[in-house]
DNA sequence: CCGTTGCCCTGCCAGC
DNA sequence: TGCTGGCAGGGCAACG
């Protein structure tokens, strides 16, 4: 669930918390979460890393490390990473823990296990197959309309593909085709210039608002300090079906599946 | 290369 | 009331 502006709202939040700070011992708790190049042991290789800087790229939480590697977290759906002190109480089934140098602990916890921390090595380039950052100066016109222009995959599996904009999961796709009122379904090649041009500036435009209000929270993220976002009270479809459409008001929000996901979209307004 | 489908995993909840 | 089958979905592998 954590998508671009909830794993934005994480990485802010690390960003004063661990940044300058030395990671004294790593305890993995459950193995297949913590990543590690070959032959090398994940807790051993991190220990004694210093955090000097953090970002993120698409939905990935990225600490760098003083010796050039990065630590890359993927939250997936239920994944949460939050800096605490050591006394604070765990959320439940956290997996991997981060023992810093002033006492306090990193923490990395998901229920569902699917998402990862995984060590890189120096100039490795794990993010070779990401595509586009929506909120980067990249992310033109021009670019858009080239990414979209002869295909006819659903203009909504587009938008979730990371290789060719990295960051958006199905909240924001099904947020910001609503609000550029386009059908998820339209083929992607098929969507006229004006709607493709409405629709990178509606991508851009819900990214930021929620970056705003600090995230999505549904059911299980939190920010870096544990805390909910805000955003799910701005949103317009997600997860509104059978609820009248707050923009035309008259015909109620449909929930279809599409590349495999819920899709949340109103018929009247979107074409 | 392109597009689609299934799998991973566990908590939740509608429906019996 | 208690059980259960289906759903939630990001990323990746496999397939045609």
């Amino acid at each position: 669930m954590p998508e671009l502006p909830e794993v934005e709202t994480i990485v802010r939040g690390l960003a004063r918390a661990v940044v300058g700070q030395t990671i004294d011992a790593a305890e993995v708790r459950l193995a297949r979460i913590a990543v590690a190049p070959p032959n090398l042991s994940f807790a051993r290789a991190i220990a004694g890393e210093r955090i000097v800087g953090v970002r993120r790229r698409g939905k990935y939480a990225i600490l760098e490390l003083g010796s050039g590697r990065s630590l890359v977290t993927s939250l997936r759906m239920t994944g949460r990473l939050v800096v605490a002190d050591a006394g604070r109480p765990e959320w439940p089934a956290t997996h991997v823990v981060l023992h810093l140098r002033d006492g306090g602990r990193l923490r990395f916890s998901d229920v569902r296990t699917f998402g990862r921390m995984r060590l890189v090595g120096a100039g490795e380039a794990w993010d070779r197959e990401l595509g586009i950052e929506p909120l980067s100066s990249g992310f033109t016109p021009e670019a858009f309309i080239g990414m979209l222009s002869g295909r006819t995959t659903p203009v909504k599996a587009l938008l979730l593909d990371q290789r060719r904009i990295a960051g958006i999961g199905n909240i924001y796709a099904c947020e910001a085709l609503w609000e550029a009122r386009i059908r998820p379904s339209l083929p992607s090649g098929r969507l006229t210039k004006p709607a493709m041009l409405r629709l990178r500036r509606t991508i851009i435009d819900v990214l930021q608002r929620a970056i705003e209000m600090r995230g999505t929270s549904i059911d299980d993220y939190v920010d870096a300090d544990g805390l909910q976002g805000g955003f799910q009270n701005s949103l317009s479809v997600y997860g509104r079906d059978g609820r009248p459409c707050v923009r035309c008001g008259t015909s109620r929000i449909v929930r279809t599946v599409l590349a495999a996901r819920g899709t949340w979209w109103c018929r009247r307004c979107q074409r």
